[in-house]
DNA sequence: CCCCGTCTGTGCGCCAGCGTACATAGCCTG
DNA sequence: CAGGCTATGTACGCTGGCGCACAGACGGGG
């Protein structure tokens, strides 16, 4: 059996490009956390003790106003890290990561994440790629937000989540989905009715099943191409594993 | 004289707290050039063969839709450099960088300024330290964008760029502030008229002055505190050359 | 099996900002 | 100094989304 076999069962992009060598330094100290519905990884200005690589998850970057009113800059699953702060040089960030779909994730204690990154070698440069990717999906959400209705970005929401999960179903709110859009719950609620009578998807008490993908990505606005194309582009999929149409 | 006396009169914040070792390589190439009010540095997919310290000018990073609307998703000033993308990997962004008050910056050619920021010293970290506040811009703007008025929004874009400029005269028209807010041209009317009416700036024919600093920060979002705080705690101004309230 | 908490649907008055159309007012140029 | 271009002011009807107030409706736990 080839040495990087391991590898190849991570569902994470990140990991999964690695050279195998780098991969086997850090893979002992890979370890398998569940994350709930929800519950969140960090807080405006925590300094972190791990960096998380998301397999199933789905992981939401927001910021909160004092007012309690919050909107997403961008997401993070099983193509990239949560955590970019701690290697950018600031160590925090403003915004909090919350769970926004439930699933798995695998953390990394900082320490040894640290002394790999240092080496300057091919994490080092796949990280500042996935950097630039999520300034994509910053920038784009800053013009989507400005200029973009409920119900296309509803629709960008989801494509940009079933995008970075291995099955249909998400599990997440309309309750949750309102604070990423930064917008009232029943407007999440009237958008989401009409994609179901369109038969676009399918969803129950925090459960979305994506039906007709060719269908929401007809509705969606160009943020979501723009965003999914610079992310392609920059990072490309892992060699063998699963393609990603799969 | 000290060997640097030529780093302390170049008005940029990056170029201005770098070891003076490093300047001294850089110093030769460092080409003046000024930028015209509305003109473009780069476009959308543009590959770069310079980058540009701001001095005087202000450049906004903007995305325009197909259909011609645009927003912008953050500005660089003297505090910052145009063309991450060549040192994160990607070569090329989504975006345009539009010039939004006339002044002047300094150029550096791709070849000078790749081979020092290979040698990962001072000017790689400081660049990293930068990328973190630019992405702190981007998420505020889509927070903001999403969450706060035209009013609130033009005294964060008129505090932002004033921050960024030597004096208080800003040389932009309510035209390009409204494809950088991403909202109707009269919109900006409207609101600059009350900020005149209210005594916080002066304006005429794409002159703005700025007349009550202090009024204008009663105004805006907390969004302009945020990015400016996180932009303060990121990079320290230089140790020695004009300080920030001079 | 029932109850209660969570999730979702719906209606109504309100307002910010849009689209459109046009008016005025500086500045530059001839 | 007249004419034209650019920058700014103003008005009006329209609509997306807000805030608020409830009304179901599903599902897990006692």
């Amino acid at each position: 059996m080839p040495e990087h076999s391991l590898q190849r069962v991570v569902e994470n992009r990140l990991l999964g490009v690695l050279p195998s060598d780098v991969f086997a330094r850090l893979e002992p100290h890979l370890e398998p956390t569940s994350l709930a519905l929800g519950s969140i990884i960090y807080e405006a200005n925590d300094r972190l003790s791990h960096v998380y690589f998301p397999t199933t998850a789905i992981v939401s970057l927001t910021y909160t106003m004092e007012n309690g009113a919050s909107a997403e800059m961008g997401i993070v699953g099983s193509d990239g890290i949560v955590g970019i702060a701690v290697f950018m040089g600031g160590d925090t960030t403003p915004n909090r990561a919350v769970v926004q779909s439930a699933g798995d994730a695998l953390r990394l204690d900082l320490a040894v994440f640290r002394q790999e990154y240092k080496r300057v070698g091919e994490l080092h440069r796949l990280l500042l790629l996935y950097t630039q990717a999520l300034l994509t999906q910053f920038s784009q959400s800053a013009v989507c937000n400005q200029l973009h209705t409920v119900h296309q970005r509803l629709c960008r929401c989801l494509l940009l989540s079933h995008d970075r999960v291995p099955s249909n179903e998400l599990v997440m709110t309309q309750e949750l989905i309102s604070n990423t859009l930064g917008v009232r719950r029943e407007g999440v609620s009237v958008a989401a009715h009409q994609l179901q009578e369109a038969g676009l998807i399918r969803y129950n008490r925090g459960r979305i099943t994506i039906i007709d993908r060719p269908g929401l990505e007809a509705e969606v606005c160009e943020c979501y191409r723009v965003v999914k194309s610079e992310c392609d582009r920059l990072l490309p999929y892992p060699p063998t594993p699963r393609p990603p149409d799969s």
